[in-house]
Order: structure tokens, then sequence, then C-alpha cells
DNA sequence: CAGTTTGTTCAAAAAAACTTGAACAAACTG
DNA sequence: CAGTTTGTTCAAGTTTTTTTGAACAAACTG
């Protein structure tokens, strides 16, 4: 810290704090990620960012929130890869800044993407090591009841690879209720 | 270990070790189950139940995956809970046993509401926090930006109540194709 | 370039979640 | 009843996940 930095910030769009409500905000989704099982820090970051207007770069986010470079370095990277947020990047300024995505439909998809879409796809190499198992099986009974079962997962897989893309759809399609932009 | 138990067993339907495929099974809702964030010994379990035609009691559940009479006697209550096994009593048998429910709609349904459910009420009683605050908020640009937040999250809120239902209802009500009970 | 800012990585520390097993309760049994 | 079986509970131990922060890479700046 030589001489180099004078804070001449172009926009100083983040206040040293949070608001009380911007608090309880990001208490609400630092819940709610992690009921879908998702670190705490990822709902933090989001929620601050679903907050405010301007999009916020990760000093500040670091320290608004009280979390260390890491958490917040790749926090932001997983959301990015949810769709979560994207990075805009300000006219003369190195910075990367984020903002959060704030249409359902777009944060469903893209959790059920990263999150969901895997596990179906390593539920068929599942089945199919099942059914190579079973067709080495030598006990009768044992045989036909494992066949049995491994019909009851196929159909079970196959219902949930039609709701899926369902849900996708189906959120955000309905009539609209909030004036701006809650999609 | 004195001289009561000559071990009598009626029906002596658990065999002392599980079969491959088995095993492949169990497995497999291990996986599943932690990627809907249970703990991998609800999988286990209720992987084994799936597997077999006979209840099981909780001892034979034990052994056959190696378990603690701990994580049995939990993950069975959770399951039961979940609606995902339910318990039988043999007729002369003080044993509970248990079979596991393989009908997809009811599990989704179970899950559903112990888990969905809950926080959809928490995120009713949070949005209800988040107002009180605002309504206090004094400066003025901050309220607004609150208020318009607010608006989106009630919208989720109200998406997400009436996809819920629709998700319970979907699953399974399509054409049948595992010839059994797969539903 | 040497200095600086911005951001990533990853080993170690901290926190959270899960499992174990021994102690306990309840109900049955002769 | 005293002994036994069946099942629950919970503190302590184990494992897994998350967070931290220091070291590093990359790109900019005068």
């Amino acid at each position: 810290m030589t001489a180099y930095s004078i804070p001449s910030r172009k926009q100083d769009s983040a206040t040293e704090e949070l608001a009380e409500w911007e608090v309880a905000v990001v208490d609400l989704f630092l819940n709610a990620v992690q009921s879908v099982g998702l670190p705490k820090s990822l709902g933090q970051i989001y929620g601050l960012l679903f907050c405010r207007d301007q999009p916020l770069a990760m000093d500040e986010v670091m320290k608004l929130l009280g979390i260390s470079k890491g958490s917040a370095s790749q926090g932001l990277r997983s959301l990015r890869q949810l769709g979560a947020v994207s990075s805009v990047y300000e006219p003369g300024d190195r910075k990367e800044r984020f903002l959060a995505e704030i249409r359902l439909r777009k944060l469903v998809a893209g959790f059920l993407k990263e999150q969901a879409d895997p596990h179906m796809e390593k539920g068929i190499s599942r089945l199919d090591h099942l059914r190579k198992l079973l067709s080495a099986e030598e006990e009768e009974e044992s045989k036909k009841r494992g066949v049995r079962r491994e019909e009851i997962l196929s159909g079970w897989h196959r219902q949930m690879s039609r709701l899926l893309p369902w849900v996708k759809m189906s959120v955000g399609k309905s009539d609209r209720l909030a004036k701006k932009s809650s999609e």
C-alpha cells in the first residue's frame, strides 16, 4: 500500500454495510440454498446480489458479507455455473462485477441442469450395470426378483426424465403478477 | 445369552448376505438419496427393502448392511416418516418388520411433504418478517428497492406453491409400462 | 520491467452432518 | 418378578463438507 491506490472509485455503489432488510434477504437465501443442498455461502452471495440494482465486485461482496476471498471466488464461480449470476465488465474498470439473475425460470432451469441432469445420466449407467449383474445371476428366484426390480427402476427413471423438462418449462410460464421483472 | 434363545425363526426370509445385484441396488439408492440431501444410511436401508419381497426386521437390516443399531433405528424412523417404508406385524411375532413403498408417486409425495412443504411454510414467515422490516426502513431509495425485491420473492413463492402440488399429481399418473407394480 | 491490482487454487482448519454403541425404556415370558 | 427381547436415545467419535488464507498466476500501469 505505497502510493497508487487513490480510491477514485468511479461508482461507489456499495455502501459500507447492509440495510436491515438486506440482511433478512441474505439470510432468507442462505436458508433456501441449504434446503436444496448447496453451501450457504452461495446463498449469502446470491442474496446480496439479489438485493442490489448495481453489480458488485468480488471485494465488495467479501467486505459486505464478511467472507473470505476463497469463499467469494468459489461461490461466485458456482453461481455463474448455475446461471444464477452473470458477470459484467464496466467500461474503464478492470474489475469483474456480478449481477443476480432474477428470473425464476432461469434459476430453476440452471439448477436442474447442473444438479438433476447429471444424476439422471449416472442413473442410466447404474441401470446398465444392474442389468449386466442380473444376466449373470445364478440363483433363479433371486434373478427373477431382480429383473422385476430393474423394471421398476427403469420405469421410475423414465418418469423422472419426463417430469424434469416439464418442470423447467412450467415455472414462470403463468400469468404475470409482480409488475416489474420477477418473471 | 443363557438359554432362551432357540433360534426358532418362523420365516428365515433373510439370507446371510446380499446378492451381487442387491448390492448394486443398495448402492444405487445410497447415491440417489444423497443427491436429494438425505443421509446415505437411509438410501442403503431403503434399497435393501426395495430388493426384498418379504418384510425385514431391524436386526436383519443391521446384519445385512453392516450398520449400527442407532443408524438402523433412526433410518427406519425417517423412512417411515417419509412414507417410504411401512411396518407390518407378523402374527405371532413380536418383531416389527419393514416393507418398502415402491409406488413412485407415494415416494415423491412423501418427500415433498416432508422436505418442501416445511420450507414453503418457513418462507411465508420470512416474507412477513421482511415486510415488517421494510415498513420500518428509513432511507427512501433503499426502501423502494426492498419493496421491489419483496414483490419478486412473493411471486416466486406463489409460483412454487403452484408447482409443488402439480408435481405430486403428475408423477405416476401417466401410461403404465412396467407390467407389475411400479406405479 | 518493478510494482500493483484482480482473481484462482489448494492444503489445512473449522464446522456440520452422520454413525456408533452403551445406557435406557417398554413390553413380553415363564 | 427376574430374565429377555425389541427398540429408542443421545453423547462421543468419525467422516464429510465448507471455509479460510497464504501462495501463486495473469494482466495491467507508469
